[in-house]
DNA sequence: TCCAACCTAGTCCTAAACGGACTATATTTC
DNA sequence: GAAATATAGTCCGTTTAGGACTAGGTTGGA
């Protein structure tokens, strides 16, 4: 049966994934995690039991077979392996210009947000292990760069490794700045420390998009509890 | 009854967010939504239904208080404002050294990452379209800078700004690159330009492409074959 | 003038995703 | 000898996302 496309569109991306990481041999759900972890993980980490479901519904729907195998020494297991309808949904998803847009999601940049109603110091501290693991991953990251640059059956994974260095590269110089900054406001003589009281409605009329953050509400919001 | 700090730490992230918003004054649900789309929603973007899911649950633990309003000319709506146990547990929140770890989900990168897999000039697009989608939003970034730039009420959240604007940043520089090399690629002399079918024999020898060669890894030491 | 689009203010449902607890056996490490 | 780690999963509850649906009011354009 030939495949249409409309059939393989409708699968999440974590099953893509799924397919493009057996695209390497066949696997186990447990094989799959562990090379998630070593591959995708870093920009795409699906759940443990988001594995093993996607693994049921690619069988059920033909996109992987499935055998049992036996063990003696360790619990028996399930290899997976892609069929020929899989690398067709495979290829027709890669080969789509449909793409999730990509989230970030940082609840680090929330609390900092809301700094004016948290303890500075604790702030720092934050962003200070922010700028520590950056540190070490970015350290690893170039481990690996080292390793794959050049050599072209790598072209792709290298490439991602990219990406994974130069954010990581702009997260630390944005906390080594934000820390900067905190600093030269701590130690700002004249300066109350208190929570900021109240927005200005400078910004009245306008967009003001991001940060601007003003109370929505005309006005006459001030009172405080009841 | 005073404010156990156990008490409070289980609400996930998005409730926080949901108090910290409300600092800004009282609101509905729709207000938040909207209030949520200019401040924080580039770093913590909640669902329609998740953000009345948390105002329902705030409510019914008291660190938020309803109050329903009439209206004449739009349909009526429920007005939420902070408590004083919304405040010390958003405190506590702010002030506590957990934070959950930033999440970054691209699938940009799962479909670069087995680019092998993939037609050439698709991936290509994509990226282009990644580019000129990240210089729109660092221009836009920009803009609001100067509006930020220099005023200590927006201290934080220009602080925040800089994060999304350092980013973007990035990922063009890194769209760049991307394009750059795929061009240098595609143009060299000799190689099939055609979609790829198989991957390059180059590891003739050794074991099928990513056992060995964990692509962007980071955490423990790999890229050795065991 | 009429229709479409958008704004306000939500509800409801499905599906996706996370995270941890739990089972069970085998090997390794202290 | 006990504790940790590795293998190979299952199961459950919670958190998120996302869109369909309701419903009245306003605004804009043909």
């Amino acid at each position: 049966m030939a495949l249409r496309a409309e059939e393989a569109v409708q699968l999440p991306t974590t099953a893509y994934a799924v397919l493009g990481l057996l695209t390497f041999g066949p696997m186990s759900g447990y094989d799959l995690l562990k090379l998630v972890e070593k591959s995708v993980g870093f920009f795409w980490a699906p759940a443990k039991s988001q594995v093993y479901g996607e693994l049921k519904r690619l069988a059920h729907a033909g996109l992987i077979s499935e055998r049992p195998v036996r063990q003696e020494d360790r619990p028996d297991k399930r290899l997976y392996r892609l069929t020929a309808r899989g690398e067709a949904a495979l290829r027709a998803w890669l080969d789509s210009p449909e793409v999730e847009p990509d989230v970030v999601r940082s609840a680090l940049l929330v609390k900092l947000f809301f700094g004016h109603r948290a303890d500075p110091e604790a702030l720092v501290a934050l962003v200070e292990r922010c700028r520590s693991e950056a540190a070490a991953r970015l350290a690893s990251y170039r481990r690996i760069e080292r390793e794959m640059a050049g050599r072209d059956e790598f072209f792709f994974p290298y490439l991602v490794l990219r990406a994974g260095l130069i954010h990581e590269r702009a997260r630390l110089r944005w906390c080594r700045e934000v820390l900067d900054a905190m600093a030269a406001r701590g130690s700002r003589p004249g300066e109350p420390s208190g929570p900021v009281s109240r927005q200005p409605a400078a910004t009245a009329g306008r967009r003001p998009a991001l940060g601007a953050a003003g109370p929505p509400t005309g006005g006459a919001d001030e009172g405080r509890t009841p």
